[in-house]
DNA sequence: GGGCCGACTGACTGGCCAGTCAGTCGGTCA
DNA sequence: TGACCGACTGACTGGCCAGTCAGTCGGCCC
């Protein structure tokens, strides 16, 4: 073969990546990525001591490309236009490579396909209920205009996120506390079921919504 | 021994659970799972028939009391309260569980706890760097009142969520789709740039914020 | 007692796979 | 040409662990 050795370490690194994206951490075996590269196993040991630096190369060159992307916002100047650039250059880094992406959300971390599709499930159907909620709603004028589906999953996202740092971390969050920061973020988000101020579409105001009065919930 | 059926089985499945959401799948052996239960391997397998159908139990469990504990909400009467039920409801369920929550969300599927621990410090880093940036718009008045480290982890979610969601499935949505509709959930949810409605918390309204204005970006 | 039964035990095995290392191969230089 | 070198190879091993099964134990009934 002989073969520049920076080039075929990127062989390697790009194999791994794609075997780490298929099948997660634990199911991708060594084999496979060499399988993939086209090299013999002992080759993989030539340029990574072990398969998890392999991995963690990995995730640190995502970690720092993203670092790299995002501007600290200035207050100073336009800060629509700089959150809009840190959201675009988030989104180009990762959707730039899937594979990494996936890893990083932890999709593709070696759990069982029934597990993961089990519980893909679950999420789907909470986020179908809700956002068949959420069209009624603005049927009924009381939720902003907008994809439901897409609100309905920056929702679940929310909740997941807050949850797993309360779960994990020492929680010292009472529950009613969170309770009433979800809520209020949404109601701001996309909820207007009272005192509602008129919703803009990107700062267009849109047809004022009927004023639904509060009532006491049946049970 | 001789002990009742339900109540050994009663005892390994919070056994798994335990050792489950401490060393995520794959780290946990059933040998830890009969050592905490304080019962020997083979009984394990009278009880259930290998180690990915306890988990998979577990985990119905879990999905059955939050299904039962959410509400379908109903337009017709108080929306808030029923939002605000939901949530606490979802809430309650699972940190009735911290350690099947933590399965759950995936924070314990098996990784190495280095690589969980360069994630989350990542992630840490990430809604460290936004909630910063918050404290300082709160400052200028062009962030809403509230815990920003709060607010920074539901924008972080809603991000991670909408990402997981585009890498894995067939996404047809384009990116700047996913930036505008980022953007304006921020914005109408606690970013209050321009056109700006006056902010209000549960209802109740609060101190205008000085009306900033729109600058050009220095780059 | 002694025969039976069902709960429980834990040493063992079979398969899997990360990591090793003795050996091949092709190029280069004197 | 032949000595040397570094890249590459892939059969092999050592450890780990899910799942097995021959055997023990205690209770119950005749």
């Amino acid at each position: 073969m002989a073969m520049d050795k920076t080039a075929r370490r990127q062989i390697l690194l790009r194999a791994a990546r794609d075997v780490f994206a298929t099948k997660g951490y634990h199911d991708a075996k060594v084999d496979d990525i060499v399988a993939l590269a086209r090299v013999a196993k002992g080759t993989f040991y030539l340029y990574f001591p072990d398969k998890r630096s392999v991995f963690s190369e990995l995730v640190d060159l995502l970690f720092n490309r993203i670092g790299a992307a995002i501007l600290k916002v200035d207050t100073g100047s336009d800060v629509d236009t700089q959150v809009k650039h840190n959201i675009r250059a988030i989104i180009a880094v990762l959707f730039d490579d899937p594979a990494l992406t996936k890893i990083l959300l932890s999709h593709a971390t070696g759990m069982d396909p029934a597990f993961v599709t089990k519980i893909r499930g679950f999420y789907d159907g909470v986020k179908m209920l809700l956002s068949e909620s959420l069209k009624e709603g603005q049927r009924l004028g009381i939720v902003a205009a907008g994809d439901t589906r897409l609100l309905a999953t920056f929702t679940v996202g929310a909740l997941k996120e807050l949850l797993a740092e309360s779960v994990s971390g020492e929680s010292p969050l009472a529950r009613e506390e969170i309770v009433a920061a979800l809520f209020r973020f949404l109601q701001s988000g996309y909820l207007r079921t009272e005192a509602a101020p008129p919703p803009t579409v990107e700062g267009r105001p849109v047809a004022a919504p009927p004023a639904p009065r509060k009532r006491r919930a049946a049970r």
